[in-house]
DNA sequence: CAAATTTTCACCCTGGCGGGGTATTGAAAT
DNA sequence: ATTTCAATACCCCGCCAGGGTGAAAATTTG
């Protein structure tokens, strides 16, 4: 184990050529350090826990735990660690699991190492990089899933505390909660949550919080 | 009308500034033409027809017909033009509707020039450029519509009857009602919904409608 | 067949929710 | 300066929702 200093970076990738180059990458970038090159998943959670990386460069396939999987496990536990995935392919189903898995971003393999490293910081900044075609891919898979939800598009203007009473709403909480949430009095929640009512042309919370979830107003 | 060779761009913007800026950009690029620029999308079959590109610079805040509509339009007319969406918001809901409406990229009017053109020419060769914070929100979007395959749950197994209810719920229906559609007891109702709500670990409708549209229950 | 599960129905009670008002304040628009 | 509207707050009333308990058919399962 290194000393790391800036990003640090974590390596999966059963090919050890690539994955020493990848790792020769990291720690020849300012700012970016290499924090553990591994060939495989096993043992993901102690490999993770010991290098305790800011970026998993993830590739998809590997021998055992396969990329998306080994993604899935990581976010599930420290969703605050971004997650690249890096392949040699670009089919659709490989894509739209590893983004539901809550990868931050897809790459491929061919990726020149200047880009490469420029995704590593786009992803510790909060950017989701993807190669062009990635891109592309997801797009048209969201164009596909979307139009179950792009419906009636009604302009609902709620005003900002509307839609922050809507929000508490959505998340299940009573008027009684929302009130001290918002340090505000019961009696003026439920004069909000009337006036959302009329906006939404609906007459009961789960009406309103089914419109809200499908017409994202929260 | 002027002589156009290479890359054909239309250009969508109600600020002459920018208008005339995208306008000198694309002209002054080889493999570049700019064959029209227009303030707003009146006319906008006759404005097409009449430019003929191969990719439309289209921003969404405009008079009259805004972007995305008329990006609708575009794309159901004619499919194989690209149209890059470019704006100063970065909201989910814009987004959302953009891409739904068929847009192949979607990048900030922050974008420095010489990005902008690598976008066209991205869009150009099949790709879908997006700033890495819109791609971020986009593969956002994804997650919350898709966790269909996420399987990574919790003992969520409705009966068939309690799915059935539970629907009924989320389309806003009273138990009354649900139990008149049902043709059932008032009473049997409230006891499905009662084992729905130990099930799901909620404590009103609200909340179970809520559980049930995010994770796909109905 | 017996056991387990699902589906069905019933009653009581409390409290929150939905609908109807009314009213004051401050900020933004005209 | 006046109007408009968002945000705040309170009242009453009726009813439905949520929780507990119990139980009997029907169906699936072992």
């Amino acid at each position: 184990m290194q000393y790391c200093v800036g990003t640090k970076v974590a390596i999966f990738e059963d090919n050890k050529l690539l994955r020493d180059g990848f790792e020769a990458i990291c720690n020849g970038t300012p700012g970016l350090s290499c924090c553990g090159a591994y060939a495989d998943s096993n043992s993901l959670i102690h490999k993770i826990e010991r290098s305790n990386p800011d970026v998993v460069l993830m590739d998809i396939e590997m021998p055992g735990i396969d990329g998306i999987t080994a993604t899935r496990i990581i976010t599930a536990r420290w969703p605050d660690i971004k997650i690249l995935i890096q392949t040699v392919f670009e089919d659709d189903d490989k894509i739209f699991n590893a983004i539901c898995a809550g990868a931050s971003g897809y790459i491929l393999k061919s990726t020149p190492p200047a880009k490469m490293v420029e995704a590593i910081y786009e992803v510790q900044n909060g950017g989701s990089p993807m190669t062009p075609n990635i891109a592309n891919r997801v797009l048209r898979l969201f164009q596909q899933f979307a139009p179950a939800v792009s419906t009636d598009n009604e302009n609902y203007i709620l005003s900002s505390r509307e839609k922050e009473v809507l929000a508490l709403m959505v998340e299940g909480n009573s008027f009684h909660n929302i009130a001290s949430t918002l340090f505000l009095s019961y009696e003026t929640i439920r004069t909000h949550v009337k006036r959302i009512y009329k906006k939404l042309h609906v007459a009961s919370a789960s009406e309103a919080v089914a419109k809200a979830i499908r017409q994202r107003l929260v």
